[in-house]
This record gives C-alpha cells, sequence and structure tokens, in this order.
DNA sequence: GTCTATTTCTTCTGAATTGTAGGAGAAATA
DNA sequence: TATTTCTCCTACAATTCAGAAGAAATAGAC
C-alpha cells in the first residue's frame, strides 16, 4: 500500500485545491469536465473522493441546507497536509520526468 | 476502455522518449529511478509496457546480443506516433488542472 | 568443442489497488 | 406529495505491483 496517486486522484485532488472551500462531488466534476477532456462520471468522482478520504489525504464537513429545490446539504471535501505533499510529490515526478522534453509537452 | 492512461503508463511513456534508441526494460527502471522518488518493480515495467505495445502506442524490436557476460537480447520499445499523442493528452490535462496553481506541473 | 556457472533480461502469475458506470437512496424546497 | 439536487452503493473492469520462474547470452574449466 504505497503512497502513490492513480491518475483520476491526481486529477481529483487538483479539483480540490482549485476549487477551495467550494468543492463538493458536483462541482469536483464539473471543475474536470470544464478544464480536461475527459468526461469522468459522478460514481466515479464519489468513490474516489472516498478513497481519498479514507486515506487520510482530504477532510470532509457537511454544509449548510441551501435555498434551493432539491438543495440537499452538500458535503465539502477539503485537502489536507498529507494530500497535498503526496500530490506534490506525484507531479514533481512528472515534472522531473518531462523536463527537457518540449516536443511531448507542448503540443497541444 | 478510453484512451486515458494510467500514472505509471505516463511515467514509462515519458520514459521511452527520454530513452530514444536505448529504451528496454532495465533501462526504463532506471530511468524511472533516476528522476524520480518512485522505485518501481521490474515485473510492474513489463507488464506496463506489454500493455502499451497491445494498445498500439508502442512498437518493439528485439535487439542483438550484447558481448557481455549474460548479455541476453533485449527487447526495445518505441514510442509510436499514437502513444506521443496520447501522452499529449495526459499531460495536457494534468496541465490545465494546475495552471496557475502554485503547486503547478510546470513550475519552473 | 562441450559442459557448467553466472549474469542479464524477460515473462509469468496471482493479488492488491484504482477506475468506472448506473441506479438507488437521502435530503432539501415548493 | 412532487421535484430537484446531491450523495451513496454495488459490482465489475482495468491498472499496478512484487516475486519467482524462465530464457538467452558469455566465460571459464576441462
Amino acid at each position: 500500500m504505497g503512497t502513490t496517486l492513480g491518475d483520476l486522484e491526481q486529477l481529483v485532488l487538483l479539483a480540490l485545491l482549485r476549487l477551495g472551500d467550494d468543492a463538493f462531488g458536483v462541482s469536483v466534476q464539473h471543475e474536470i469536465s470544464a478544464r480536461t477532456q475527459r468526461d469522468v462520471s459522478l460514481g466515479a468522482i464519489y468513490t474516489t473522493l472516498a478513497r481519498l478520504e479514507q486515506k487520510g489525504y482530504v477532510s470532509t464537513r457537511i454544509g449548510d441546507p441551501t435555498p434551493v429545490r432539491g438543495g440537499r446539504r452538500k458535503k465539502y471535501y477539503r485537502l489536507g497536509a498529507s494530500g497535498r505533499r503526496v500530490l506534490g510529490a506525484a507531479l514533481a515526478d512528472l515534472r522531473a520526468m518531462s523536463r527537457g522534453l518540449t516536443i511531448a509537452l507542448d503540443r497541444p
């Protein structure tokens, strides 16, 4: 049981960073689909979030209900110190491997 | 069964790019362990290479025996056009998700 | 030359981890 | 009660992983 992250785990953790205090299941899905070419199902998002929580990489809190029809209480996720560290390590590894390789990297 | 890459697949493909004409199982492992903090077993490297070949992302050729004791013939791997494209897409997604963050993928 | 030892590299195998989709369920307002 | 939003559950597919076994090459002894 190493400390490495899968590729979806990396994307989800990055989404948490971007979203700050407004990171919950649906908004994470939106963030990923808006910025990448991947369309990930909500089920995949939630199972990934649950696993990251179980590993201690993210913490959660239950939000207040919103005055919107159907506005169920959201479960907010937040990146913890260990999660940030592991994510940084994963990205650092990719950076190290791709350093100097302008060919593959700058290709849109 | 999409066209997404696992995180080890990404590292292996990057290693192939770096190694050029000298990419075989053991050298891929060396390249990754030399540049990253990950220590990946040879078995993991070979299963990943085989899967990438099966997907058509890499091509292979069998090399000549080398004049070294134990110099078994190597199986050389080379990144193909589709592999390069998929790798570029995976890295582009990560870049898009980390753009603007201090933890960014392309931080100097 | 042939046999054996040794080294290098590859392949196999089974298990653990991670990724995935779809639908059921819960919780909120109208 | 109806409707909407969001979460959770479940089952399976794909990827990652380590360790052991296997194959292929040279070197040295005889």
